[in-house]
Parts: C-alpha cells; sequence; structure tokens
DNA sequence: TGCGTATATAGGCATATGATTATATGATAG
DNA sequence: CTATCATATAATCATATGCCTATATACGCA
C-alpha cells in the first residue's frame, strides 16, 4: 500500500545526498532531455575526465543512470525504471532547464553524433 | 516568469545537501507534523545536544526553519515563507511519515507540553 | 596484431562533514 | 543576584568527499 509515495528514510537521504552536488544534479536534469557521453560532459563542466567518471560512477552505483555504448563513446541516460524515479523526477521538475549547455556545445561544434 | 518552479542550481543543490543526511531530513519530515524542541530531538536521535544543536543550525541558517522560545525550551518549526518551502514539500512530501518518533516519546513520558 | 581514442580505476591530497567533550550564553525561578 | 536548566558555540578529531595526476582497461580500426 502507498507504493508511489513511500522512501525509506535511509534511502532518500542518500538519493538527496547524491544529487547535493551541483555537477551531478546539473548532470541528472540535463540527462532528462539529451543522453551525454563522458566527453560532453567534460566540455560542459569544464572538469578533468576522471572527475566526471567518478560522479557518473556514483550515480550508476544506485543506478540511477545506465550506460550504453554507442560506437567509442559510452552514453548515459537516465534510468526510467529505478523504482524512486517518481521522486528524482518531483526534484528534477523544479529546476531550470540545462538544455542551453548542450546548446553552447553544439556551437562550439563539440556535440557528439554518432551514426 | 515561471517562478514558482525555478531554483537556480546552486541554490537547490546546497538545499538537497542539506536534506542529504538521514538526521537533517528526518527532522524536516518531523516538522511537518510537530513543532519540536532540541532535548526532544536530543531523545529522538539518540544524539549528543551539540551534534542536534548543530543540524538545527544549517537548517537555520539557510532558513528552513525558524525558533521560537516558549518558556524555557526553543521549538523548531518550519519555515513555510521560505522561498523555496514548495520545492522541500514535493520532497518530504514522498517521505513516509515520521509521527511515530513522537508517539515513542510520548510513551516514555519525554515529549515536552509547555502552557 | 597493435595503435589510438574513450572511459575507468588507483592513489594521493586538501577540504568538508559530522560527531564528541568542554565551555559559554541566556532565560527563568528562587 | 544567583543558581539552574536549555541551548549554542568552540575546539578537536576521524571519516567522507571531490578533485587531480598517473595508469589501466576496453573497444574500434588500420
Amino acid at each position: 500500500m502507498n507504493k508511489t509515495v513511500t522512501t525509506d528514510m535511509q534511502r532518500a537521504s542518500q538519493l538527496l545526498k547524491l544529487l547535493g552536488d551541483q555537477t551531478r544534479l546539473t548532470m541528472m536534469k540535463l540527462l532528462q532531455s539529451h543522453d551525454c557521453c563522458v566527453c560532453e560532459f567534460v566540455e560542459i563542466f569544464k572538469m578533468s575526465q576522471p572527475a566526471i567518471s567518478q560522479h557518473l560512477r556514483k550515480l550508476r552505483d544506485i543506478e540511477l543512470v545506465k550506460e550504453t555504448r554507442k560506437g567509442k563513446w559510452i552514453f548515459y541516460s537516465i534510468n526510467e525504471d529505478h523504482e524512486d524515479y517518481p521522486f528524482i523526477q518531483g526534484i528534477l521538475g523544479h529546476l531550470p532547464g540545462q538544455e542551453g549547455l548542450v546548446t553552447e556545445l553544439e556551437a562550439q561544434g563539440l556535440r557528439i553524433c554518432c551514426e
């Protein structure tokens, strides 16, 4: 009963802690509109590739995101099947869109396009 | 425009970081149903009084909670006027009620009643 | 096969966090 | 005014976090 609404406090606080980092939060919001690969994040956040990888790992460890290889790149996307996705979605819904970051990338010709 | 929905990313991630701690998250959820004083939190969380004070301070610093003195005690309550309260409320709404913690306190006769 | 590119992991370091104990503050009751 | 009780702050410490550089892995392609 009440399956849709309840998350236990420990899980919830762990999720919030992960989202409580500007880089990861922005990643999640961004992933809601486009899948991205690691090197795109590196450009967007002006951060070393290992730093990006480590943020993604944390998101992946609790299965908030999943990865898909496309050619040379690994694309990350939101795992909409996550048990707590409605919770996450509620949070992300209050945030301003981050599409501008991708637009900027495109302007610099750095957007990765496969196939 | 879009005043209701948008919180900037930095503020949002700071809020989420604060809520990304089980003690503080539980405090906030609890405060939605009852105001509490510091000594009640000490009992509920089985934690030292300074530890509780410091958590409350963090919540107070960004004005998520406010304090009111009642006799010897200082009661904390949610600041529903906070600009981001709708955001917070959305989050807390997904969490299981924590009234049980207060019920337990009452059972032990430790609930503070003023006036 | 072997090279280059994309990503992941390891190790190290500076800073942040959350707890504790000791002490200070501040209101109330006598 | 003083003693007491509730709460806040300070100092300290162990652990967690987030970044970097160096290195490993893994796939794609000549």
